[in-house]
RNA sequence: GCGCUCGUAGCUCAGCUGGAUAGAGUGUUUGGCUACGAACCAAAAGGUCAGGGGUUCGAAUCCCUUCGAGCGCACCA
């Protein structure tokens, strides 16, 4: 990474003037009077008790007389009040550019310890069809994966469907209420019977009661209740797994709730001394002696016997220690969970269940409708996710007459790039308003902007012969802000990967195409005269192009043949 | 009531482990295709970073407070 070279050699420099802290070094946010800052005079100034101007000049004059100074610098000046800018030589710019061509990953660094990641980002619930909200864990979960396996980690993702809590009893009274059987189960009905039984519940404490008991019994093991779950649950996960798919999702467990179940007794005894009776429930306290206010205790099992879905948490924490012994577990859902996920994590950490195990919550925010308020999840009013795929597609299809002529194929990719770099561009912790016609976006600072800026540097590369050999030049401005970029995406990466933010990754990839758009416009390639010169951009486009794609599928975008 | 999150350009959002003149996109105005794809590029206009106070050499960023919005709080997930 450009800024941790820059560091070390700094670094170097200032322990020889007997500073025993080091500095660190930012890419600069004033690219107009340098490539890079440090901004740590005034930090030294305090430490010292000397003025940041005499610490400042101190440190440049050390490395202006260095012999290797103009190695990696063309200017490195301090600025008054106390920064030091500094401007890379084309030398060393170049020689960082070569590896990134050279180097598998574009040079990136491998961890000193590869880690294992469980992450949890489905949260469908079956019986029930899956809306914009879900999208969201999808796409920033699948995301999350791809960028921690890039970056030379493991992963192990999980779907972790929602069957086996109260919803569940619910569709099942609505089943026998309704008579159907078993084989008259189809996905149509179990859509209708979910809400309108969510719904009924809400007003009839009776069927509330009796659903709860459907739930317990069918968490004892009755055998007609089990039919109806396997049922259900098979026709719900095949639907889930049709949406994932054109999504570009994948998981590597197709684990539910349910799956949990076998090692709740475990858990149960290793969490045993915590439990406490309180009004017929079994519950646990989560107060920790540094909180300043007082946390709701988890609800391990209810009144009635059953368990819940803190329960089946933990269950399956001790499900993952066994199988996979993780480093981490993630769990990307909303945001709305996270006093659950406090309660089950401190339970956790209190028992010894997940051991050395870190476990993070990843939340997010809520998807909003144009009214600024969330979309209701039980009301049936939620747009399914078809019908979103539906909509961005035609509003797509209509933006230009050739569009009609279009591959399936490509038209999916193009459908799935608008609506997750619309998605992945936000911040993952915030809210954010959905609205069809912004998302189904195309000119500017979107999915197809990306694929175009791809898709004509493409062209390009394919109608020329690229040598893969680079003089030592820099050509002009544009040339010298594409190359910074480029070297910049290590740090965009690592940023991604450690903050556990997509859109990190997302806005590198949108300026470097920014760039690169810019690049292509003012400078010809193909009537170049200047053998020397046109290889040269030929190579910076190919590493480009490269960067561009591996960061795509980064963010879960496909690049089509065409558009 | 208690707690969590948020308030940045007309709109949608970046920036938040403190750094220089707060950035994009969109919308508005304007210029650019008989040179590699105009789904593009270039330029202009647009801001009391919700208000107030504090810490600091320096605050959109940290702390306090007021106002406004959203969410969560015992047997749902």
């Amino acid at each position: 990474m450009i800024t941790k070279i820059l560091e070390d050699f700094i670094n170097q420099k200032i322990k020889k003037l007997n500073y025993t802290e080091t500095v660190k070094v930012i890419i600069s946010n004033r690219k107009e009077l340098c490539d890079y800052q440090c901004d740590a005079c005034f930090k030294l100034a305090k430490i010292y008790h000397k003025s940041p101007i005499e610490i400042g000049t101190e440190i440049v004059n050390r490395i202006q007389s260095s012999p290797e100074c103009s190695e990696y610098f063309k200017d490195i000046t301090f600025v008054p009040p106390g920064f030091i800018n500094m401007t890379l030589s084309d030398e060393f710019i170049n020689k960082q550019i070569e590896q990134m061509m050279r180097q598998e990953k574009f040079g990136i660094q491998k961890p000193e310890k590869q880690d294992t990641y469980v992450l949890d980002y489905g949260g469908a619930n079956i019986a029930k069809p899956l809306h914009v909200g879900h999208v969201r864990p999808a796409i920033v979960g699948e995301a999350i994966k791809r960028i921690i396996e890039y970056m030379g980690h493991k992963t192990i993702s999980d779907v972790h469907l929602g069957d086996y809590g109260l919803q569940i009893g619910q569709v099942i009274y609505g089943c026998l209420n309704d008579q159907k059987t078993v084989e008259d189960l189809t996905l149509d009905y179990m859509e209708m019977i979910y809400p309108k039984m969510s719904a009924l519940c809400k007003e009839n404490e009776q069927i509330k009661k009796e659903c709860a008991e459907i739930t317990k019994a069918l968490q004892d093991g009755n055998p007609e209740y089990q039919k109806y779950f396997i049922k259900i649950k098979e026709i719900s996960a095949k639907d889930c797994k049709r949406i994932y798919d054109y999504l570009g999702v994948t998981f590597d467990l197709w684990n539910g709730e349910s799956d949990s179940y076998p090692y709740i007794e475990m858990t149960t005894e290793i969490v045993q001394n915590l439990l406490v009776d309180s009004e017929g429930a079994k519950v646990i306290s989560v107060t920790e002696e540094t909180d300043t206010k007082e946390l709701p205790p988890l609800i391990y099992q209810k009144s009635n016997g059953a368990y819940l879905y803190a329960t089946t948490d933990l269950a399956t924490i001790y499900e993952r220690m066994e199988k996979y012994n993780p480093d981490y577990i993630l769990y990307i859902t909303d945001s709305r969970q996270s006093l659950h996920f406090e309660q089950v994590f401190r339970v956790s950490k209190k028992s010894g269940l997940s051991k050395n195990t870190k476990l993070e919550f990843l939340g997010l925010g809520t998807i909003n409708g144009a009214d600024g308020k969330p979309f209701k999840t039980r009301n049936g009013e939620v747009p399914k996710l078809d019908y979103l795929f539906e909509q961005i597609k035609c509003i797509f299809l209509e933006k230009k007459e050739d569009n009609k002529d279009m591959q399936e194929e490509d038209i999916d990719k193009i459908v799935n790039a608008i609506l997750k770099f619309a998605d992945l561009q936000n911040n993952r912790e915030k809210d954010y308003i959905f609205d069809i016609s912004k998302f189904a976006n195309v000119i500017g600072k979107t999915g197809p902007y990306m694929l175009y800026t791809y898709l004509r540097i493409e062209k390009i590369l394919s109608k020329e012969c690229v040598t893969h050999q680079m003089s030592n030049c820099i050509h002009n401005e544009d040339d010298r802000k594409l190359r910074l970029k480029l070297l910049e995406l290590e740090y965009a990466l690592q940023g991604a990967f450690t903050e556990r933010m997509p859109s990190i990754l997302t806005e590198y990839i949108y300026s470097l195409a920014l760039l690169a758009n810019t690049f292509y416009q003012n400078n010809h390639i193909q009537g170049l005269t200047d053998e020397i010169k046109k290889q040269d951009w030929l190579c910076l486009f190919n590493l480009t192009k490269n960067v561009i794609k591996d960061m795509l599928h980064l963010i879960v975008i496909d690049i089509p043949k065409f558009m």
